[in-house]
RNA sequence: UGGGGCGUCGUCAAGUGGUAAGACACAAGACUUUGGAUCUUGUAUCCCAGGUUCGAAUCCUGGCGCCCCAGCCA
C-alpha cells in the first residue's frame, strides 16, 4: 500500500484526527472506510475519497475497510461490485480480509429497528408517500405529526414484523424513526428508516422485501466495524445530527465521528453517477470504461497511471470549499508521471511522403536510438532509415509564416536521430494543389544529427522510414465536454458534449520496434504526446494506440496567437 | 422570510492576531538532437462595511454572495 510520506498535507481531516489522539478519543485508533453503492463505476471523484481513507488509515497506522452500502436494490449489480474492487486495488489500496457489505448486517439493522421501536423511538407510519411528503412540511414550515405517530409499541412491533414477512404491498407501511416533525432540518421530521420494496437484491435475492434507508444503515455498519472517523461530503452536513441520534438511541459504544469534506469537481467533465450512466445509456460514449470518461476504468484504459491519479490527489487537497479543479491540473500530473515512464518512439500520424533525392535507392542503414532522453537505464532500439520516409504532414509548409521553424522549401532540418535534410522540391496533386510528395537532399556528413561544420538548424522532425514503419490506428482523445462548466446553465450538459472529443486516425505509421507491443503499455510518440495501446482493441495485426495526452505545445500556443 | 455549510491570486490551497506558503494556469527569459523535459523570474492585501488592537486574512458587529436539505436515493 503506498505511504503517506513525510510531508503529507494537513488538511482540517487530520487536524480533527490528531485532536482525537491528544485527547484519547477512540483509544488513539484511527479506523476509516470507503464506502460506495454498487450501482455506477467509480470515478475521479471517488478516487479522492479513497486516497482521503486509505491514505489517512496508512499514514496513522489504521486500517479503511471497503464496504458496498448496498442498501437499495434497485440498480446494484455484482458487475459494479467487481468493478469497484477491481479499480480500488488498481489505484493501489489494500483493504486485507476487510471487504465488507452492508446487506451482510441486514439482520442485525433489523433488530436495532426492532429495539427501537420497543423503546418508543421508532414507529410503523402507514401513510402514502404522497401524505408522507405532504406532512413532511417545507423548509420554511414545521411539518405534521403523522396519525400513526402514537400507535402502541406492539402496533409498530406486530407490524414491523409482518412488513418483512411480506405481508404488505410496495408503499403502504414505513418504519419511522420519532424525533422531531417540527425541527428546522428537515432530515430530523421523522426519517424513514425502511421501506417495503419486491424486488430482488442481487446478494440477498429474496429474502427481504424491506431495506433499510441510507441515514439508518450507514451510522450502524460504521458502528459495527467500530470505524472512527465516517469521512463523506458535504452533502451528508445535514444528516450528522440523525447519524448521531440513531447511535445515541440505541446507546452504542462504538460512536464514530463523521466528517465533511467537499467533493471534487473537474471542470470539462462531469463527475456524477447519474449523468454518467446517462452519457452510457444514451450512447454518448463507448461505455463506462470509453477512455474519455471520468471513471477510472477510462483513465485507465486511457493509459493513466494509479500514480499520476494519486498524485493528483494529493495535490488537490482536501478542504470544504465547493471548489472546481482545472481539468489541466489532472493533465500536467499524467505528462509528469509519463514523462518519467515513457519511452520514446516515432510515430507518424498523418504521414506526408518524403524522397530524398541523393539517397542511394536500396540503401538502408540503422539508427539507434535512446528511449528516453534523460535515462540511459531505459537502453535503445535500432530505427531503419532509407530513401523514401514519411513525416507528420504539419511539420512541413509550403508558405510558411515567421515563426514555423519546421521544413519549407529550400529550408534544413534535422530528421531526429538521423540526417539533416533540405527541401529542394514538391510534389502537388494538380487538382487540389495539395502537397503530396516533398523532395530533400540530405547531407551524409550529418548522419546522427550533428553537422561537422558547426551549422544549426531550426527544428527537429521526427519520420519513419516507409518501407519498413507499421500501420496502426491511433485515436485522440479530448476533453469530453467543450465548456469548463457543462452543468452551468441548466441541465443541456449533453448539449455541451465536445464533438472533437474523439477523432480516429486510420493511417498512421509507427517505427518497426512497436511490432507486438503489449496491450497496455504506454510510450511518447516523439513531439506528439503519450500513447497508451488500446488494452480491448489492440492486437498483433491491428495495433490500436489511444492518446493519454499530447505534449506540452508551445507551438500550438504561438501559432493560435499568430492567428489572432 | 427555516436550518446547515462556505467565501484568501484565473483555478485549487496554506495561514489559527505580528505584517499573504506552495501547486496548476499565465507571462518573460535561459538551455535544448522532442517548439518536450529542465532551470530562472514575474503576478493577490485576503467578499464588503464598520469596530477592537501598537498591529487583523485571522477577533467583534452588520451586510452581500455561493452551495446543500422538502427521494419510501446515497
Amino acid at each position: 500500500m503506498p505511504q503517506a510520506n513525510a510531508s503529507a498535507p494537513a488538511d482540517f481531516i487530520r487536524e480533527i484526527i490528531d485532536e482525537h489522539i491528544r485527547t484519547n478519543r477512540f483509544q488513539s485508533r484511527v479506523a476509516t472506510r470507503f464506502p460506495p453503492e454498487p450501482n455506477g463505476y467509480l470515478h475521479i471523484g471517488h478516487a479522492k475519497s479513497i486516497c482521503l481513507n486509505f491514505g489517512i488509515a496508512a499514514q496513522y497506522g489504521g486500517t479503511c475497510n471497503l464496504r458496498m452500502d448496498d442498501t437499495d436494490p434497485t440498480g446494484e449489480s455484482q458487475e459494479y461490485v467487481d468493478s469497484i474492487i477491481g479499480d480500488v486495488k488498481w489505484l493501489g489500496f489494500d483493504w486485507e480480509d476487510r471487504l465488507y457489505y452492508a446487506s451482510d448486517y441486514y439482520e442485525k439493522l433489523y433488530q436495532f429497528a426492532v429495539q427501537l421501536i420497543k423503546i418508543g423511538k421508532a414507529y410503523v407510519c402507514s401513510l402514502s408517500a404522497n401524505e408522507i411528503r405532504e406532512y413532511r412540511g417545507t423548509l420554511t414550515e414545521p411539518g405534521k405529526e403523522s396519525p400513526f405517530r402514537n400507535r402502541s409499541v406492539e402496533e409498530s412491533l406486530d407490524l414491523f414484523k409482518r412488513m418483512r414477512a411480506g405481508e404488505f404491498k410496495e408503499g403502504t407501511h414505513v418504519l419511522r424513526a420519532k424525533i422531531d416533525m417540527a425541527s428546522p432540518n428537515i432530515t430530523m421530521r421523522d426519517p424513514i428508516m425502511y421501506r417495503i420494496r419486491y424486488e430482488p437484491h442481487y446478494r440477498t435475492n429474496n429474502k427481504w422485501c424491506i431495506y433499510p434507508m441510507y441515514d439508518f444503515a450507514h451510522c450502524l455498519s460504521d458502528s459495527l466495524e467500530k470505524i472512527t472517523h465516517s469521512i463523506c461530503t458535504l452533502e451528508f452536513e445535514n444528516n450528522r445530527p440523525l447519524y448521531d441520534w440513531f447511535l445515541d438511541a440505541l446507546e452504542l459504544e462504538s460512536h464514530p465521528q463523521q466528517i465533511e469534506f467537499a467533493r471534487l469537481n473537474l471542470s470539462y467533465t462531469v463527475l456524477s453517477k447519474r449523468r454518467l450512466i446517462e452519457l452510457v445509456e444514451n450512447g454518448n460514449v463507448g461505455g463506462w470504461d470509453d477512455p474519455r470518461m471520468p471513471t477510472l476504468a477510462g483513465l485507465r484504459r486511457r493509459g493513466c497511471t494509479p500514480e499520476a491519479i494519486r498524485s493528483f490527489c494529493e495535490r488537490i487537497g482536501v478542504a470544504k470549499n465547493d471548489s472546481t479543479i482545472d481539468m489541466a491540473l489532472l493533465e500536467y500530473c499524467i505528462r509528469e508521471d509519463m514523462n518519467e515512464r515513457a519511452p520514446r518512439v516515432m510515430a507518424v500520424l498523418r504521414p506526408l511522403r518524403v524522397v530524398i533525392d541523393n539517397y542511394p535507392e536500396g540503401q538502408i542503414e540503422e539508427f539507434d536510438c535512446p528511449y528516453h532522453p534523460q535515462n540511459a537505464d531505459m537502453g535503445s532500439r535500432k530505427v531503419p532509415f532509407s530513401r523514401i520516409l514519411y513525416i507528420e504532414q504539419e511539420d512541413f509548409m509550403e508558405k510558411p509564416p515567421k515563426k514555423f521553424y519546421r521544413l519549407a522549401p529550400d529550408k534544413e532540418v534535422r530528421l531526429r536521430y538521423g540526417y539533416f535534410v533540405k527541401c529542394v522540391n514538391v510534389v502537388k496533386d494538380p487538382n487540389t494543389g495539395e502537397v503530396t510528395e516533398v523532395h530533400c537532399t540530405y547531407d551524409p556528413e550529418t548522419r546522427s544529427g550533428f553537422a561537422p561544420d558547426g551549422r544549426k538548424v531550426d527544428a527537429t522532425i521526427h519520420w519513419v522510414s516507409a518501407e519498413h514503419s507499421v500501420p496502426a490506428e491511433v485515436r485522440l482523445y479530448d476533453r469530453l465536454f467543450s465548456v469548463a462548466n457543462p452543468l452551468e446553465a441548466g441541465s443541456d450538459y449533453v448539449g455541451h458534449l465536445n464533438s472533437k472529443s474523439l477523432e480516429i486516425l486510420r493511417t498512421c505509421r509507427v517505427e518497426p520496434s512497436l511490432k507486438g507491443v503489449a496491450p497496455g503499455s504506454r510510450f511518447q510518440f516523439e513531439r506528439v504526446g503519450y500513447f497508451c495501446v488500446d488494452p480491448v482493441d489492440s492486437s498483433d495485426q491491428d495495433l490500436v494506440f489511444n492518446r493519454t495526452v499530447t505534449l506540452r505545445d508551445t507551438w500550438a500556443k504561438i501559432s493560435e496567437k499568430e492567428r489572432r
